[in-house]
DNA sequence: AATTTGAGTGTACATGTGTACGCTATAATA
DNA sequence: TATTATAGCGTACACATGTACACTCAAATT
């Protein structure tokens, strides 16, 4: 099954996955690339793309897939630095700046779809970040000893704090992305607090 | 100055901004309308189009400069609310999520812009979300004796938190948008705790 | 009353788009 | 070895786009 053929195909897949992540930028949008352009950079005839991908929109949900696996990584990666110690808190912010910045562009692919035209591809970034979520949640359950209503309401928010931040991150200079970091630490040391001094409330 | 010439211009414009604010959807971006189609739609030929705007970005930005009108007006309507008594917090993410229900593709415009391809138009939905995060700072360090430093961090948590909330109700049934709402209210109530609780530690 | 201005029109063109179709060359299969 | 399947190509077409240009005609100005 994994003929010559076969591996060529998936390389040349490849090429255009890479191709369009490629083209994508502060300026330019998934959904402001053409099939044309991406067959192009890829080095193929506009018409051999569909040999590939019915749509660009199959290529796109390939890409938040792709972005998601990302995201995983990272997580993955912030776990590992927190078990070595330290505040859990800056480590993830930290940890996640530096991702906006070797990543920006596959960053700016899920914040754009995820307001984007396509109901499939808000669902699919919708699921990327739920798991990110989830993961958090389960994290703060155990560590914090939180009912699990508590954990994901404050992981939920600590989320879409850490992802705005990323976003304002994209727009402004390495020296502003600090303070900007700074802000973002101490914005989810409130939530952690607050929902710590709640739970007790929500609980009851 | 404001002869039957300039009356019927002004009037046309309007008819221009209407027909793009009437195109948005959630399967339509402004940056998918086309200047034909908008000029079409306000029953213009295409090239009487330039006479008001020399480019649909001009276009464009306007739309946004309404939105920031329109978010303004809700800030004053929750502002009364808010006077006649009952929970800040409560009061404004209820006001905000009916302005999402009646106002939908101008919040989505917002939302998209945000962080879409062009530099000036991230930058104007900026500054409209920052006038609205001020608002909200002033009135917390007046209303909850907070340092300026702590008001300010907190509204800026809030307001992503219900920004956020607004994008995900745009997807969803109204029957889920009560228990979204719950949601947001409480993430809302852990930062202002949090904010209160960690005030005093900010300070020193 | 004579002239100028400018909002709106219709035509026209170059350019980019998605994709249908038929072809080639070669790996896979029989 | 003979046959089939298929990745990739080139041509071709219909269509939508932005906008340049020359026009009209009524309001505004002189």
């Amino acid at each position: 099954m994994t003929g010559v053929r076969a591996l060529q195909k998936e390389k040349t897949r490849r090429q255009l996955i890479d191709a369009a992540l490629g083209q994508l930028s502060a300026e330019r949008s998934f959904s402001s690339l053409s099939l044309r352009e991406v067959a192009k950079e890829a080095g193929l005839a506009p018409t051999s793309f569909y040999r590939h991908f019915s749509d660009m929109d199959e290529l796109g949900l390939t890409l938040v897939d792709e972005a998601g696996l990302t995201l995983r990584q990272l997580m993955r990666q912030a776990r590992q630095r927190i078990e070595k110690g330290g505040s859990v808190i800056q480590i993830s912010v930290v940890t996640f700046m530096e991702f906006i910045e070797s990543n920006g562009n596959i960053f700016r692919l899920l914040l754009r779809e995820r307001s984007g035209t396509s109901a499939e591809f808000r669902a699919a970034v919708s699921r990327e970040i739920r798991y990110f979520t989830l993961e958090l949640c389960d994290y703060l359950q155990h560590a914090n000893k939180l009912t699990a209503e508590v954990a994901c309401l404050q992981a939920n928010a600590a989320v879409t704090i850490v992802f705005n931040a990323g976003a304002e991150a994209l727009d402004i200079e390495k020296k502003e992305r600090e303070q900007l970091a700074q802000a973002t630490i101490q914005q989810l040391r409130f939530i952690a607090r607050g929902a710590s001094e709640l739970s007790a409330r929500v609980k009851g």
